[in-house]
DNA sequence: CAGCGTCTGTACGGTGCCGTACAGACCCGA
DNA sequence: TCGGGTCTGTACGGCACCGTACAGACGCTG
């Protein structure tokens, strides 16, 4: 048996690149073969069209971005506040994020891709609502932080604005002191 | 002068339109004028050609996204947690929001729709600065929340994930009470 | 070394979109 | 009513991509 100079997962993973760089529509046979140094010949061997192959980067991104993450998160171990931390940085990692804004977007016009994507970030905010849960006493204030923690994660790369004289490190620095902050008295 | 049934502004609302349903790749002129139930015939009589059209997109949605917007607030009056709630509902109405989001994932990829994007994000974060300086004691908590605020904004409709019990416009409510909340005591 | 299966390059037809060309329909004003 | 300019439909060449077909190269196996 001949050796696949280009094997399954390097298509996958050719095609993970193109949709964080250009969406699913930049997920084309013919570019991904140039990409690859390569001519489309062999990927028709492997998947049976282009939508197949867009379900199996689907499947690719979701394994990585679960699994993946949660594991690597508790073989590290440390308290909550680190965890969260650490999990943040690997799903929000140079390589990862731009993959998930683009499915985050793609999952707006396309609804498999949408039931994948809460799937995904059900079991995010689940995570997160373990980690925060210690540190709140009601769970309308719970459910508050892991939204606005959430979104701030997501959101932060989308955003163009500056903040005066301040960096988005500071603020975001700031953000996440309050996360963990004790709740507040009031009503 | 024979009067034009597709004027310059109805190409340009269809392209609005199309660049908040699939992206600006969806932007096509012929795909447009199918849409409009007319040839291409006329298109090329207002526009040089494709990216033309989409430069006078970005601009109708930087018009409508700022001037706009902020002069129909301002009209309306009230006080600043009124204000700051209005200008949200505009900004992220069922008509723009589609439009900001594409957009925002655009930006990612072309520098010069990031830079529109940063002009109308400066713009809106200062509005926002300028509503919740009153209610802020140092310029940390200043910036936090209005990164809180714009980021959730953002977000929201880009997160799959339930909230248990919650419904999502619970646990914004709870949000939003925090965001115009004293601000809290200690580091 | 010969045979086999697998992977790869090349070529092809089909399709959809871009931008151009041009002829005719249409509406206005004289 | 008649001319003139404007808008519109149709047709075309070019290009990029999809999916298929097939021949040859390659490396393992006997």
């Amino acid at each position: 048996m001949a050796l696949a100079r280009t094997p399954r997962h390097r298509w996958i993973d050719a095609g993970l690149q193109a949709l964080a760089t250009g969406g699913p529509d930049a997920v084309q046979v013919e570019s991904l073969a140039r990409s690859l140094g390569v001519s489309k010949g062999g990927f028709y061997g492997y998947f049976a069209d282009r939508p197949a192959l867009l379900t199996e980067v689907l499947d690719a991104w979701e394994a990585r971005s679960t699994d993946q993450v949660l594991a690597q998160v508790e073989q590290e171990g440390g308290d909550a506040r680190t965890r969260a931390r650490r999990a943040a940085e690997l799903t929000f990692s140079a390589e990862l994020r731009p993959i998930d804004l683009a499915v985050r977007d793609w999952a707006r016009r396309d609804a498999a891709v949408g039931e994948r994507l809460r799937r995904v970030d059900d079991l995010r905010i689940s995570y997160l609502r373990e980690l925060l849960g210690p540190v709140c006493t009601d769970s309308d204030d719970l459910e508050a932080r892991c939204l606005i923690a959430f979104a701030v994660a997501v959101a932060d790369p989308l955003i163009a604005a500056g903040h005066g004289s301040h960096t988005r490190a500071d603020v975001l620095r700031t953000v996440q002191r309050r996360l963990f902050a004790p709740p507040p008295a009031g009503p």
